[in-house]
DNA sequence: ATCCCGAGGG
DNA sequence: CCCTCTGGAT
């Protein structure tokens, strides 16, 4: 774990995250609020270009709740049969169909603990939901957050909440709302899980891992 | 701590 | 072959 950055170099960090990248955005595909929690649900595990790939044709025939629950389980099955641990996730958007229609006239619930409540949808999941879709500035942790915040000494921690909670603390309060995505695109593209590509990383002095690694 | 679990990359 | 991918429930 690498040790905290301090605040002057968390500012310039940010300021070059945003000077890149302006309106960072996220890379699942969605037409609503409904088909954006059933896209992160899925996504566990996953990398975002299969499960848009399964969506694709998945989304033009149950964007709803209630489509859902027309398509049912097993031809829900058949649409994401490619994307990894897809028994369980079948079983979860079904379930959540089914309850968002019965409970939720159908909409997807703005709180916390509403989302939590749905099952296949845990901490992570709602974070997303609630910084994509509400505008809330959640900080969902995800392996890319996880290992950039570590690796990079911006949010280290332990675990995932630790991390959250990490990025809640030190993130400069005007880049809290693009924090999430600016780190994800620097994980999914730069900041590697195997062979990260430093000479490419625009905030490579900034960062203590590549001498800790040569 | 363990299970779930396919596709893509190296 | 092994590792990784926007985790959640038990």
């Amino acid at each position: 774990m690498a040790k905290q950055l301090p605040y002057r170099t968390l500012q310039e960090i940010f300021h070059r995250f945003h000077a890149a990248e302006p309106e960072p955005k996220g890379e699942l595909e969605h037409v609503n609020a409904y088909t954006l929690v059933v896209a992160v649900a899925l996504s566990a595990q996953a990398t975002d270009a299969g499960v848009n790939k399964a969506t694709r044709a998945l989304f033009r025939i149950a964007d709803t709740p209630e489509k859902m629950l027309a398509l049912g389980e097993e031809g829900l099955l058949e649409h994401i049969k490619t994307i990894g641990l897809y028994r369980q996730k079948a079983k979860n958007v079904m379930k959540t169909a089914r309850i968002l229609v019965d409970e939720y006239g159908g909409e997807v619930p703005s709180s916390r603990a509403a989302l939590q409540s749905l099952p296949g949808v845990g901490r992570k999941t709602a974070n997303v939901v609630l910084n994509m879709w509400w505008g809330h500035p959640a900080q969902a942790v995800d392996t890319h957050i996880f290992r950039v915040g570590n690796r990079s000494g911006i949010a280290p921690g332990r675990d995932v909440d630790a991390v959250e909670r990490a990025i809640e603390d030190n993130v400069p309060a005007e880049y809290q709302r693009h924090a999430h995505h600016w780190l994800i695109l620097h994980g999914r593209y730069t900041c590697v899980a195997r062979k990260p590509k430093c000479a490419a990383c625009i905030i490579r002095d900034l960062c203590e891992y590549e001498e800790k690694t040569l």
